[in-house]
RNA sequence: UGACCCAUGGUGUAAUGGUAGCACUCCGGUUUUUGGUAUCGUCAGUCAAGGUUCGAAUCCUUGUGGGUCAACCA
């Protein structure tokens, strides 16, 4: 037996070495710590998969850890729908945590730093402070509350929590160097007073711990082995070390804070900020609109969590940066859907085809398989019958011989049914084809075993039984930006990328099987792509949106 | 005029001192009652220059290019 050793990446790799060097595996804890001020788009996706993922590899415990920090910007709305996300994905974590669970620890620990004389309170304002810290190339100044006596800050601070001054007019700083390279270190603040209520302790609090100050101590107190972020926060671990420094007693285990780069995807964006601007300009219909990049738009659209898992396994770990090209996500979302979406018909730009010489009142049904590769998916009945309908682009008067489909004079096989031939057309006024008459060869049924239904003919079409079929309304996306990089130019905004035609609305006739179809069932509507019904449709609408479309090597024949 | 991070085909990633590999994309062949799928194949890469070494994508030096860092955001 050949063992294949799959590579490891970077941050598989620092665990391993970790692992070597005497860490025990039982010890091996993540974590996913969103912020609950947004949804979740496929970079969290990228993070989610990789802390779970490292879970699962390791067999080790991973929280889900709201970092709740910010009373201004955060809701329960947003907790509802990470935790419904990551559920979603196939994820479960092991406790559910909120960083303001430990506000009271952190406070605690306050007051012992201040005690030590390692924080003070400051009574500038933001302005004099952001002058004092210097900028990236020049030092820092230190403020003239720096030296204040222990009881001094400790009466302040107090006062701070008990709401006795005005929001900005007071913070609590820790006491580290205002001359450290890294601006990070300059005096950070610890808190700041917002008189705010708080979506889990209400008014309890009107400091609040800002960022660096808790995330490092709240993976402390959980005991998170490796605290997985995204590289911008690269610069924060001095001060993440530090803060950890404070508090750590050598009989715990000591966090480590390790950076990847965020993921990209070409023609979207994925600042938070960004997407809420789509949203709030009306440029989309919501964070869950089928052509965001969000989870819950990648989930109305009709993405399955396995591929968006294989697309995040696929796409890798690395620190570079990167925007990787959409095609990848969606080669997954058509490989997983390849393998598991039943087959239907459904035509969306209809024309008309008359069978002169199938009887007027008969019809058939005729058996369809739903699913050639999967041998469990059975058959299913669909009507056929004198009239029907057939895409617009299947049919040309005349056409060379790479066009395999109808033509006057030729023929070709109807999907699961019989092979005809074109006769003639009728055209309106502008020239436009509006019927057209063929012959059907009785004897050609698909499956009957005769002769005439083994003759190989080149074309095959899909098709839907005019008196038969439902109509429904077909939602297709492109992409949402003709950039591959709308937010990567300097000297122009991305919404002027913005792709005007990146949703058509289009007035289908589907087989009579789809009436039954439920919220977010997929299926492939055979030669164009994999479709999903809408949370818009109703029990007398259907609505699909179009996931992706199936590869079209004739649009690139015809170009 | 600082510190730190990064640099492998078009894209995303492997190879950690010993044959530059995989996936996506593109292009072409075969199969096909989906111009889908499957399958076979083609094109295509170590940022540059020095150095160390029998041997360098890998180690060192210097460049070049890209990114990050100065919210009472996370």
């Amino acid at each position: 037996m050949i063992e294949e050793k799959k590579s490891l990446n970077f941050l598989e790799q620092i665990i391993e070495e970790d692992l070597a060097n005497g860490l025990s595996k039982e010890k091996l804890r993540f974590r996913f710590p969103p912020e609950p001020n947004g949804y979740l788009h496929i970079g969290h996706a990228a993070s989610i998969c990789l802390n779970f993922g490292l879970g699962l590899k390791y067999n080790a415990p991973v929280n889900l850890r709201f970092d709740d920090t910010n009373p201004a910007k955060e809701e329960q709305e947003y907790v509802d729908s990470i935790k419904h996300d990551v559920s979603w994905l196939g994820f479960k974590w092991d406790q559910e945590r909120y960083s303001s669970d430990y506000f009271q620890q952190l406070y605690d620990w306050t007051l012992e730093l201040i005690k030590e004389g390692k924080a003070y309170v400051d009574n500038q304002t933001s302005e004099e402070m952001a002058i004092q810290k210097g900028t990236p190339t020049e030092t820092g100044t230190n403020s003239p509350n720096r030296d204040r006596t222990v009881d001094e800050n400790l009466d302040l601070f107090l006062k701070m929590k008990n709401g006795e001054f005005e929001e900005g007019s007071h913070v609590l700083r820790a006491k580290i160097d205002m001359k450290h390279v890294n601006m990070h270190m300059r005096d950070p603040i610890m808190y700041r007073i917002l008189k705010k209520h708080h979506h889990r302790t209400g008014s309890d609090w009107c400091i609040y711990p800002m960022y660096d100050w808790t995330h490092g101590e709240s993976d402390y107190i959980e005991q998170i082995s490796h605290s997985i972020c995204t590289l911008e926060f690269k610069s924060h671990r001095d001060l993440y070390d530090w803060y950890v420094e404070q508090v750590y007693d050598s009989t715990n285990l000591r966090p480590k804070q390790r950076e990847f780069a965020r993921r990209n995807l070409s023609y979207t964006v994925m600042s938070k900020r960004k997407l809420l601007q789509l949203v709030e300009e009306g440029v989309v219909n919501g964070w869950d609109d089928p052509r965001m990049p969000t989870i819950s738009g990648l989930r109305r659209r009709g993405y399955t969590p396995q591929s968006i898992r294989n697309f995040s396994d696929t796409a890798g770990i690395s620190k570079r940066d990167n925007i990787t090209d959409v095609a990848l996500l969606e080669h997954c979302i058509k490989d997983d859907l390849n393998k598991t979406a039943p087959r239907v018909m459904a035509v969306l730009n209809p024309v008309k085809v008359v069978i002169t010489n199938y009887p007027e009142d008969k019809e058939e049904w005729l058996t369809a398989e739903n699913n050639q590769e999967d041998e469990n998916a059975g058959f299913r009945k669909v009507p056929f019958s004198r009239e029907i309908y057939i895409e617009k682009e299947d049919f040309r008067e005349e056409a060379n011989k790479k066009f395999f489909r109808l033509k006057l004079g030729k023929e070709v096989r109807l999907k699961n049914a019989y092979i005809i031939k074109a006769e003639s057309c009728v055209k309106d006024e502008k020239g436009a084809i509006t019927e057209i008459y063929c012959t059907y060869d009785e004897d050609s049924r698909s499956g009957s075993g005769t002769e005439a239904s083994k003759r190989k003919v080149k074309g095959t079409l899909h098709w839907v039984s005019i008196k038969h079929a439902e109509k429904a309304e077909v939602r297709v996306y492109d992409r949402l930006f003709t950039d591959e990089a709308p937010d990567g130019h300097k000297e122009k905004d991305f919404k002027e990328f913005i792709n005007p035609d990146s949703l058509t609305v289009m007035n289908a006739f589907v087989e009579p099987s789809l009436k039954s179809a439920q919220n977010l069932d997929r299926f492939q509507f055979q030669r164009l792509g994999y479709f999903c019904v809408d949370k818009d449709a109703t029990k007398n609408r259907l609505v699909f949106n179009r996931t992706v479309p199936l590869r079209d090597s004739w649009a690139k024949i015809e170009k």
